[in-house]
DNA sequence: ACCCTGACTTAGTGTTGTCGAAGCCAGGTA
DNA sequence: TACCTGGCTTCGACAACACTAAGTCAGGGT
């Protein structure tokens, strides 16, 4: 566990986020992104896309879903331009479908990764761990402001209005 | 957006975090993560509770969700210890109870900022941001190594099986 | 020409999540 | 003491999600 959390227990974001009220469901971005995510399901056939699965098959096996289940999920990841459809061929097969990760479904990846440490830190290990490619270094999600310091948790954080225009 | 993601579209974790296979659902931290988050409920819960709510009915108002809805995931979440039960009084009020995140339920925030932050990506922005408290910058997620390096997207990562007793 | 495999779809059914409306209880205020 | 408010719980109905089992279809191999 060590320094990140726990240090503060009870912390409930001091300061509060204050300006919430006047910016409801319809505006958030957490409901929204959420909805694109719709279900448990849809996170676990991301899940395997990242670990590398590509055919119907590897999602069906891997996520351990039912085939209309997985079916289902391809085709709206696809819609929601999360996943795309690629096709291969394996010498002396016939032309098979695939799927791949997007850039805007890959940059999901710290998501995901922030939920795994999540995981491993208050659920147990789990075996595996993320790492660096070349160094070999676990890595772990940071907070950080773009003046450069690490954000140790949701103490000294707030929530402000973005200025109008800002990306 | 810039250097971050879309520089590299179309990768699905290159190296493939191969040792895929003989870990399954059991084992994966992700899937124990999203049974303890069950639902989307359950997020817009926590949600609030980072945004400051501290009431039963400051929850079923800004999550708009229904009140046994509200007092299920409540109840569920103190169970699996990320929020406990508070009790204040407000002066001239009888005490009544509040609900606060615990260490645990504080440390799933890089988990909702990362949410938050692809939703500003990739689904428009909401007219709010996160920043650090006292010196203003707004916060992004980063993925780091313990090295130090920034690792730019899910490029150059790899799965490892975790030396046995690691944290 | 026939069979096989991968990639799905369809049908029928059970489970889980959510909702609105209403009811209940405890502690204060009038 | 009677009423009000906050904080729930109970009820009945509905919609979303998942599962199993079975069927379809296209292309290749034999």
């Amino acid at each position: 566990m060590s320094d990140t959390a726990a240090s503060d227990a009870k912390i409930h974001l001091e300061g509060r986020l204050e300006p919430r009220d006047g910016w409801r469901a319809e505006t958030c971005t957490i409901a929204r992104t959420l909805d694109v995510l719709r279900t448990k399901s849809a996170m676990l056939v991301i899940r395997e896309a990242f670990y590398g699965a590509e055919r119907f098959d590897e999602f069906v096996a891997r996520t351990e879903l039912s085939e209309p289940v997985v079916a289902a999920r391809l085709r709206e990841l696809v819609a929601d331009g999360l996943l795309e459809r690629t096709s291969y061929r394996e010498p002396g097969q016939r032309a098979r479908q695939g799927y791949a990760l997007t850039a805007m479904g890959a940059d999901l990846f710290p998501a995901l990764a922030a939920l795994m440490q999540w995981g491993e830190r208050w659920l147990g290990p789990s075996g595996v761990r993320l790492e660096h490619h070349g160094c070999g270094a676990p890595l772990t999600v940071e907070l950080r402001c773009e003046a450069g310091h690490t954000v140790a948790s949701s103490g000294d954080i707030g929530l402000a209005r973005a200025p109008r225009g800002s990306r």
